[in-house]
DNA sequence: GAGACCAGCAGGG
DNA sequence: CCCTGCTGGTCTC
């Protein structure tokens, strides 16, 4: 499962920015590589990207991300436990995976509402602004699906325009390759 | 505070 | 397929 930790505004983010560091490593995934990023305090997940040019490209955007945190190369290999949490659906299941989401109070409740959508399922931009009582918001609701800083875990993947529209931040085939894999379980 | 973005949507051609 | 109007949250000046 995947509980929320805690959430921040980018103003509370300047105020409590020196609480905790960023352990980074990158790591192989059923849909390539990544970049993880986790706190050095509670180890819970603040970002996660797919790597499609280069790492120092990737790092970049981390930093930016988190312009006002020291990352740290995890060189005590201390993601892995949580990397394999991941993606090995059993562990997945039974255990929690902490995540850290910064952003605008709407941007939250917008990537909180992803992480309700069942596993294997889709879903639309329109019906998401439903559920956050915004219906109309459809079109801001694209805008904070694609700023999400955590890939997979807040499963944007899920979202579909309502006349079949498909697009992803990290690629279309990876949009379908990991619904055609947590489809799979939906038979187990 | 105005204006420009956008992974939206519906409707028309 | 393209275009047009309407939409609302965020970002930039």
């Amino acid at each position: 499962m995947v509980r929320c930790h805690q959430t921040m505004t980018p103003q509370e983010y300047k105020l409590n920015c020196s609480k905790f560091k960023i352990i980074y490593a990158f790591h192989p995934t059923p849909f390539g590589k990544c970049l993880l990023g986790i706190t050095n305090n509670d180890k819970a997940i603040l970002y996660l990207a797919f790597v499609d040019k280069s790492n120092e490209e990737a790092l970049m955007r981390l930093q930016n991300n988190w312009s006002l945190s020291e990352l740290i190369e995890d060189t005590n290999n201390e993601t892995n436990e949580i990397m394999q949490k991941i993606f090995n659906h059993r562990v997945f299941m039974d255990d929690t995976i902490m995540v850290v989401l910064k952003g605008t109070e709407f941007e939250i409740n917008v990537w909180k509402s992803l992480m309700n959508i069942p596993e294997g399922t889709t879903t639309t931009y329109e019906q998401v602004a439903e559920s956050i009582e915004k219906p109309k918001a459809s079109r801001a609701v694209g805008n904070a699906v694609m700023k999400n800083s955590i890939a997979y875990l807040v499963p944007c993947h899920r979202v579909m325009g309502k006349s079949g529209s498909n697009k992803y931040t990290w690629g279309t085939d990876r949009k379908e390759n990991i619904l055609k894999h947590e489809q799979k379980f939906l038979d187990t």
